[in-house]
RNA sequence: GCGCCGGUGCCCGAGCGGACCAAGGGAACGGCCUGCAAAGCCGUAAAGCCGCGGGUUCAAAUCCCGCCCGGCGCUCCA
């Protein structure tokens, strides 16, 4: 018992979070296939499992996180051919871009990240099991898992066999070869030009979903405690996955968390649409859009749609300086002194734990973080005893979040003697009380995008 | 067609049976503070009642039924 309650996909019902080692948390969240620029969506995805993360280690548990990354795949063989380099010139490319992105988002970094290639031995031994119970088959294209001989094949989504069957190829045209439309590919067989790797039954490359089985088994051993995932990948990616573990016997998944879609003015994303935005571009557009970006994302339910446009990051900006503003005001009267303490508000963390212990409520403990924000500006301005706790305990919790507090203005690097002087020579001015140079000076400032906040311990500047 | 999820103020978004009926963020307005600002504080306005219509209940935004609208999924997908 953890104390925590996670809405679990398969029960479809809150869950209590039950481990399968008291104390310690095996964590295994889908990453993306690299082959293109990272979408805001695959940042809501990673923000809500790095925040998971963080908020189950703030508890004390000892959360090993895997996510793995997907360098071979369909797209990644079409990219490398339109631009004639290798498919893994391609996976490394597009996998530093999202690391980076990663770190520029302040997502910690997973404690395992595997590659899909350098798994490729396990997931042919995983398949040999497979086809020694007797659940797959092989055809011209590949190895295939006989879907309707797993009991309870279609529990994650809910459907019936019968259901699924329904709709198959609805969208995508069925391979003739295969016993059952919803059979699928445990190993494709090898096309010319395409990579490949040996296996009993022939060159080949592993189908998407034994990758992530045998990677999640493989690291986190059998039983392990939460998978995660975008939404979208219920189905057939995880119950796929829970279907290969289970054709062989092996507890999978303790847990199944799924994230929600990300719109843009209220639709789905995509490139015809004209509203695909990478998370390069949102984070190039303002130094303070990663941690807007995260803000935005937990003031909306992981589980629920949500909704990104610019007047939001806009509010989430605004947000974000709120925090940096207290930060600031207590680093200026020395009410930061409790940090790192221990010393902080404890019924705020209780509010913000029972927030959070409730399927990670976010919007709800980000509720209590702005209202202990205002209870120590209130504390900072009576110069109450409070301040620097209540001070303390909005940068733990924020921090507990991901979200960092930044007292002086986080370093876009190149600061600015320009500015400086600039500032100087309007405190000059004031000091003169010559209102009107400084007013100018104000004006130029601002132009620069720079606002200066005169305080009792003198001006401070910060960027708009 | 089948399935899932939603529809709460100007925008976003919590709340999901009960403290006279809605947290938090953004935007707005008035006041205090300030040389003026900014930041902050205090306060106000704004949901004639939480998509619409029924129902259950002592009590519903919260549960049930029907309808309307929207989003997503149905083996590319976070």
């Amino acid at each position: 018992m953890t104390g925590i309650e996670l809405f679990d996909a398969l029960a479809g019902e809150l869950r209590p979070l039950t481990l399968r080692e008291p104390g310690r948390v095996a964590l295994y969240a889908c990453g993306p296939t690299v082959y293109d620029h990272p979408h805001l969506g695959h940042a809501r995805s990673a923000l809500t499992y790095d925040v998971l993360r963080r908020y189950l280690e703030w508890r004390g548990l000892d959360v090993r996180h895997v996510a793995n990354i997907t360098d071979i795949d369909d797209k990644i063989i079409d990219r490398a051919r339109r631009e004639g380099r290798t498919e893994s010139e391609v996976a490394a490319e597009w996998e530093a871009v999202y690391f980076d992105v990663m770190a520029r988002l302040d997502v910690l970094d997973p404690h395992d990240r595997p590659r899909a290639t350098g798994w490729v031995a396990e997931m042919v031994d995983f398949i040999g099991r497979i086809m020694d119970a007797g659940a797959a088959y092989t055809t011209g294209t590949g190895v295939y898992l006989r879907v309707g001989g797993v009991d309870g094949y279609g529990d994650l989504v809910h459907r019936s066999l019968d259901d699924l069957r329904a709709s198959a190829g609805a969208r995508v045209e069925v391979d003739e070869a295969k016993e059952d439309p919803l059979d699928f590919a445990l190993w494709k067989a090898a096309k010319p030009d395409e990579p490949s790797w040996p296996s009993p039954w022939g060159p080949g490359r592993p189908g998407w979903h034994i990758e992530c089985v045998a990677m999640s088994l493989g690291i986190l051993g059998d039983d392990f405690d939460i998978h995660g995932g975008g939404n979208d990948l219920v189905f057939p990616h995880h119950t796929n996955e829970r279907a290969e573990a289970l054709a062989v016997g092996r507890p999978f998944a303790r847990h199944w968390v799924h994230n929600a879609m990300l719109n843009i003015e209220g639709t789905k994303m995509s490139k015809s649409l004209g509203n695909y935005r990478t998370v390069v571009e949102m984070l190039d557009e303002h130094p303070l859009n990663g941690r807007a970006f995260r803000l935005l994302v937990l003031q909306t339910h992981y589980r629920k749609t949500m909704e990104v446009n610019p007047q939001l990051m806009a509010s989430a900006r605004a947000a974000v300086q709120r925090l940096d503003a207290l930060a600031r005001r207590a680093a200026a009267t020395g009410a930061d002194r409790d940090q790192g303490t221990g010393r902080r508000d404890e019924a705020a963390v209780d509010a913000f734990r029972a927030a959070m212990d409730n399927d990670i409520g976010t919007p709800e403990a980000v509720a209590v973080i702005f209202d202990t924000l205002h209870r120590a500006n209130a504390a900072l301005d009576g110069s109450t005893e409070d301040a620097p706790r209540l001070v303390a305990t909005v940068v733990e919790l924020a921090g507990a979040l991901g979200v960092a507090v930044d007292a002086p203005a986080r370093g876009d690097g190149v600061v600015d003697s320009a500015v400086e002087e600039l500032v100087a020579k309007r405190q000059a001015a004031r000091e003169a009380k010559d209102w009107a140079t400084a007013d100018a000076l104000r004006g130029e400032l601002s132009a620069l995008g720079v606002v200066v906040e005169d305080t009792p311990a003198g001006p401070v500047w910060r960027r708009a």
